[in-house]
DNA sequence: ACGGTGACGAGAT
DNA sequence: TATCTCGCCACCG
């Protein structure tokens, strides 16, 4: 079987998220059944293919912040592309959840 | 099978 | 608010 595993969930879950709205990795963890694999979610947006058409800058830690990352990845990155979308973040660098927070139907 | 690893979370300082 | 400490857990060699 091709997608069984814990990341693949984590990715399609990931491909939802809609233009403008933000995710947590805990809240993430949580809708797949594992609250407190957070880390684990963390590591699968890590491990995100190479070909990756994922929304991957829409997730992010439980206090608003953009993740951290090195490289590719960098927290201003993410946040210059979830401001693209609409999403405004302050001056310390934190965005508000009660705003944009994505709750799944 | 086992243990190191890591884009986290929550509480403490 | 910034930092640190610890607990958590699926994946991969």
């Amino acid at each position: 079987m091709v997608s069984s595993g814990f990341f693949e969930k984590v990715w399609a879950f990931v491909a939802r998220i809609p233009e403008g709205k933000v995710v947590t990795y805990g809240q993430i963890a949580a809708y797949l059944g594992n609250p407190r694999a957070a880390r684990t979610v963390g590591w699968a947006m890590h491990s995100t293919p190479e070909n990756h058409d994922l929304p991957w800058y829409r997730v992010i830690n439980s206090r608003g912040r953009t993740s951290m990352g090195g490289g590719e990845h960098s927290p201003d990155l993410q946040r210059m592309l979830l401001q693209n979308e609409g999403v405004e973040f302050d001056l310390r660098g934190y965005t508000n959840l009660d705003r944009y927070q994505w709750i799944p139907d």
